[in-house]
DNA sequence: CGTGCAATAT
DNA sequence: AATATTGCAC
């Protein structure tokens, strides 16, 4: 059975897409927010994009359905281009690392122009191909480790509620960080997080899109102990590119609030204070770029380096739509394989996989790439 | 309140 | 040394 919702599903059932596109597009623009528009139009984008890759093969005794997809996506196309062109445009940041051997303070535009880089052929460094492959294990978004008794793992989680997975779904369960005290449950105040209360709370496909119905981290109670000091939280890299996304959406980290990307990165317990500290981090290492001579809409969410999907995502080739998780293990409420894994520990039980925070060091891109 | 910056802790 | 947390001033 598909945990996912049919409308989340980019399935080529009855349910996807329920009626036209010229519907799915009024009911979009009725949202009013113009990045979640965006958003949801990426994801059915990407959709029917994979559709196309899959009919290929047939194209010549389904010319009708190449037809028809390829308008389509030509006609989502331009809705999402003049969508993003109203909202964002591209942003263009450059990763400095920490270690710069000397501080240039001189403009960098000569030394940037050639750092458009785009690091497809990973095949070459192999650190950071390790890297990426180490961060493919990780599989919660972040980690609360230590002595938590809750469950900070929602494998477990998914195993647990999986007869009902809607529930599970939509739901948040996040907690209150701070004002927890310690004698309740205090589990549920926390759907006032959830906006769009008409619409669609589920609205958009698969992960890929990234934001919006994210089941995903969660963790745990007091952290903090009596000592006062919250428990330090790493950013998986799954966090991390939840993150950047946010950012490229809200127009770069030097415009974006803490607020705003939090709101975007919908992911339940994660704090204000938090997400302000991981980006004034950010912003150390990222220096806005002079000059975007670029129109192409797509530039967001895919050429640029620090934007997720390519950066992590790098194997989705793979034309599984169902799996809702682009990196591997991810395996939030993508399915139902959880259940039948034999009685021991499940094979994801990682016990090791349990800290893999993002670091920052180790997304120094090669230098001198060549760009389009 | 939310944001940015800086000091401080791990 | 790097990165998260806390405090403080707008």
């Amino acid at each position: 059975m598909g945990l996912v919702h049919p409308e989340l599903s980019l399935d080529f059932r009855p349910t996807f897409i329920p009626k036209t596109i010229t519907n799915f597009l009024k009911e979009v623009s009725l949202n009013g927010n113009v990045s979640d528009k965006a958003l949801k139009l990426d994801a059915i984008l990407k959709g029917l994009e994979e559709e196309m890759k899959k009919i290929d093969t047939f194209k010549r005794e389904l010319p009708l359905c190449m037809l028809l997809l390829n308008d389509a996506i030509v006609a989502l196309k331009e809705e999402s281009m003049q969508c993003m062109a109203k909202n964002v445009e591209p942003i263009l940041e450059e990763f400095i690392p920490l270690k710069n051997k000397e501080e240039n303070d001189q403009s960098e535009e000569d030394g940037s122009l050639n750092t458009t880089k785009k690091e497809e052929d990973s095949n070459n460094n192999c650190n950071n191909y390790k890297d990426k492959k180490n961060w493919m294990r990780s599989v919660q978004l972040w980690n609360a480790d230590a002595d938590d008794d809750c469950y900070t793992d929602h494998t477990l989680d998914n195993k647990r509620n999986h007869g009902d997975p809607c529930k599970n779904r939509g739901g948040a369960r996040a907690f209150m960080p701070f004002k927890a005290s310690l004698g309740f449950a205090v589990r549920k105040e926390e759907t006032k997080e959830i906006p769009v209360p008409g619409a669609v709370s589920c609205s958009v496909t698969n992960d890929q899109s990234n934001f919006r119905s994210v089941p995903l981290a969660v963790l745990s109670n007091q952290q903090q102990q009596q000592t006062g000091r919250k428990q330090r939280r790493c950013w998986s890299p799954e966090l991390h590119r939840r993150f950047v996304n946010a950012l490229q959406h809200l127009g770069g980290s030097h415009v974006a609030t803490p607020k705003q990307i939090r709101e975007l990165m919908q992911v339940d317990g994660l704090t204000n204070d938090e997400v302000k500290s991981h980006l004034q981090k950010y912003r150390l290492h990222t220096r806005r770029l002079p000059a975007a001579t670029t129109q192409s809409a797509f530039v967001l969410g895919s050429a640029h380096p620090w934007t997720s999907q390519d950066q992590y995502g790098e194997s989705s080739k793979t034309s599984s739509l169902q799996s809702a998780s682009p990196q591997g293990p991810l395996q939030l409420a993508t399915n139902t394989r959880g259940t039948s894994t034999t009685g021991g520990d499940s094979v994801e039980d990682d016990e090791d996989a349990k800290s893999e925070c993002y670091s920052w060091k180790s997304h120094v891109q090669e230098p001198g790439k060549t760009d389009v």
